[in-house]
DNA sequence: CAAGTTGTTCAAAAAAACTTGAACTAGCTC
DNA sequence: GAGCTAGTTCAAGTTTTTTTGAACAACTTG
């Protein structure tokens, strides 16, 4: 491959700017990442690399956002650890290249398997604390009480358990886009 | 009433201070709080509630908490705007009192409602407003691109849509705890 | 292995979110 | 209406989170 992409003047043009559909879906997806508590900058990354058709690298991530480089590399990596994107290396340049996911089951998926269940996890450690704590009370009044608490807590955390399969499921079950892959 | 509660140094043991179960619970909602991304003072202050049987007053959860009166006040209104807590004036003082709502249905649905829905309802001007950036666009290619990214989004929309009833419905439709009410 | 490229790390800077408390409004009571 | 009490508001202060960028590690290539 040439060397024109090491000058930084032809690179802007190379890379093409956003168009104003994409900066609006950028900022759709900055307000979204940030109601879920999210990075907003992970939000920008997933946005651009949804309105792209072809996987970007780093470095194009990085001056189409105007990101710094640690943003950038951090963004991807929790992208990806969230199963939002995916990467490859194009066999022509050492790269590592960057696309969405776009199937929302996927999403949803990944998402609450990182963030959703890992609390439902330190739930049932803290459910533990509560009942050792209450082991060592004497007061019976606030013994009840607290037990009565516990039974509350746990039954919550039984409707949540039993609730997360079932938004996995639910969502992208049906309604799936006419043409194009899905799951 | 007697006047005995505005002597500051009384209040303290007649308010009787937290149990070692009851930090560990307001901890734990400190820290769901969190992960719901509201402020820790709501989580904490849900929690204090949530322990108690008797409704607390503002003044209440300040001490009990030492946090200031307005995260106190600011708390106390949101989480009733979640339908987390209810307040009511008993006869003999006019002083509000809350309560912690327990039905786990009502608190996720006060959640959704405040929270996902808004953002749905903001979705859809949000695509209207991408419709139209596409309408003033001649580039056939980016055009297509954008129709294509704008069909994802109404999808997933629609998906997110239809998933919120059902997670309303799931939530608590079962698995009640033996005694006590519901819903 | 020197030079060049890709990507990570992390301390420090910047930005955002939360909390505080003093000033204020509103409603009683005498 | 003066004096209390209950509760709200919001500018300023504090804490937490996020971003930046320079130093670094890893790998490739000539």
């Amino acid at each position: 491959m040439v060397k024109i992409s090491q000058d930084s003047k032809l690179k802007k043009s190379l890379l093409c700017d956003l168009d104003d559909w994409e900066i609006a879906v950028i900022d759709l997806f900055l307000n979204a990442a940030n109601s879920f508590g999210l990075p907003k900058s992970y939000g920008q990354i997933y946005g651009l690399l949804f309105c792209r058709d072809y996987p970007l690298s780093l470095d194009c991530v990085m001056e189409l956002l105007k990101i710094s480089k640690g943003s950038a590399s951090q963004g991807l990596r929790a992208l990806r650890q969230l199963g939002a994107i995916s990467s490859a290396f194009e066999p022509w340049d050492r790269k590592e290249r960057f696309v969405a996911e776009i199937r929302l089951r996927k999403l949803v998926g990944g998402f609450l398997r990182e963030q959703a269940d890992p609390h439902l996890d330190k739930g049932v450690g803290r459910l533990k604390q509560i009942e050792a704590l209450l082991g060592n009370l004497d007061n019976t009044d606030s013994l009840k009480r607290g037990a009565r608490r516990h039974e509350i807590l746990s039954s919550w955390h039984r409707q949540m358990s039993r609730l997360l399969p079932w938004v996995k499921m639910i969502v992208g079950k049906s309604d799936r886009l006419p043409q194009k892959s899905s799951d």
